[in-house]
DNA sequence: TAGATTGTTAATCGATTAACAATC
DNA sequence: TAGATTGTTAATCGATTAACAATC
């Protein structure tokens, strides 16, 4: 292995790296119309940030805009997913093919964004052998040597709450070191593995909360009227 | 209607909010497995936070725990749930029934998590009539009836991206206030609209950006060996 | 050159954290 | 009373934003 890409080290904010892919798809949504230079002001509406924040967040990146002309759409396209690391694809493995399982699996902007799902997960025989998305359900077991023979660095749990600790100590075990957990519930980690949570119920929640404030105004409208 | 929950107004930090959930979960947790009373120390933990960001949160929402002691776990949650607004169910719709649909409307912890579905909406005829966890498929022109019969104040959009912001259009003349998008892209909507985003992309992009770093380092690590 | 737009500065705002007085 | 733990304060840290000098 070579040494490179050696400002890898120049640390951009968590809320500028969460953000970076949001500007990579209004990039390619740019593309997709046909835009070749943008503003600014024109990428942060496609993305629905504000044009002061955008320009901010690409400053940690570098200069890669042209004062009094715009950002270049293939250019910077080019500069993020570089700066993301999905200038080529990585290898992921998915554990537990249900329902949502089974709609991750599917999922068609995996592979055009970076990813590519190299192995499908359950620990329940009779699911095995059975093919989604065109991909072959293995047992849970060949988890260990998956890892190793693709290199898979990312995984996701999709698995019931009770089983997604245990999955995460095999995947950690294994040699994955960042996972993306759509399992209700908190899982522990050892330092270096990176757990990012996506759940349903607790979006709906903060919605609800939100939606509660608006009602209660409504109704105290309504009395004083 | 009657005049209440007047300190409504008072408003809680929004990263305090997107924590309130985690909390719940955390208590759930705890009383599932027979835990009457908790420190901030106990639940911090469970919930995966550091427990003076937990105290510092709850003080926001009141004083219910006992110097000494900690938090009675029921009472505490109650509170919290109050606070959140899911005392109550929430009706909810569904737009959008491909295999995330599916797995959506499947979900188990939508009911015990203050949430019912009374919908299924699809566009394609060939869905319609199908039933999915139990309800029926119906056409997507029934939106506004359903809405309004049903009292819907959450939608929840699970189709591809092009019909994301159509259906959120049609959502928000209906009378929906609250929407979670599922589908990939920025979707607009008047001020007064709560939208929030699952993308699961995005995600796998934020992991892939720092599992890049830990290469480039353990790069840099071999080189130098 | 004149107009446009970036990249950066500096002020402001909000979130986190440690420490500890209050109090059970 | 002594020990434990909350609720709050104040300091620190990080994120956002407006404004504008730099420059194409």
């Amino acid at each position: 292995m070579t040494a490179r890409n050696p400002d890898a080290a120049r640390d951009i904010p968590e809320a500028t790296v969460a953000r970076l892919p949001v500007y990579l798809r209004a990039l390619t949504t740019l593309a997709d119309a046909g835009t070749a230079t943008c503003s600014s002001e024109e990428l942060a509406a496609a993305a629905g940030v504000n044009s002061a924040k955008l320009r901010k967040d690409l400053s940690y990146l570098g200069s890669y805009g042209t004062r009094g002309v715009g950002y270049d759409v293939e250019y910077l396209t080019y500069q993020i997913a570089r700066e993301i690391g999905v200038t080529q694809d990585w290898p992921v493995v998915i554990v537990g093919i249900g329902n949502l399982g089974h709609a991750l699996a599917n999922y068609s902007g995996f592979r055009s964004r970076g990813f590519r799902v190299v192995a499908l997960l359950d620990a329940d025989p009779r699911r095995h052998d059975e093919l989604v998305a065109g991909i072959e359900v293995r047992p849970f077991d060949e988890l260990e040597h998956i890892v190793v023979e693709s290199g898979v660095a990312i995984g996701v749990i999709a698995t019931p709450a009770v089983a997604a600790q245990a999955v995460a100590d095999r995947m950690v075990a294994a040699g994955i070191t960042s996972i993306l957990n759509f399992a209700p519930g908190v899982i522990s980690v050892p330092d270096g593995v990176d757990v990012r949570k996506v759940d349903l119920s607790i979006e709906l929640q903060i919605l609800a909360y939100h939606e509660q404030r608006k009602a209660a105004g409504a109704d105290a409208r309504e009395v004083v009227r």
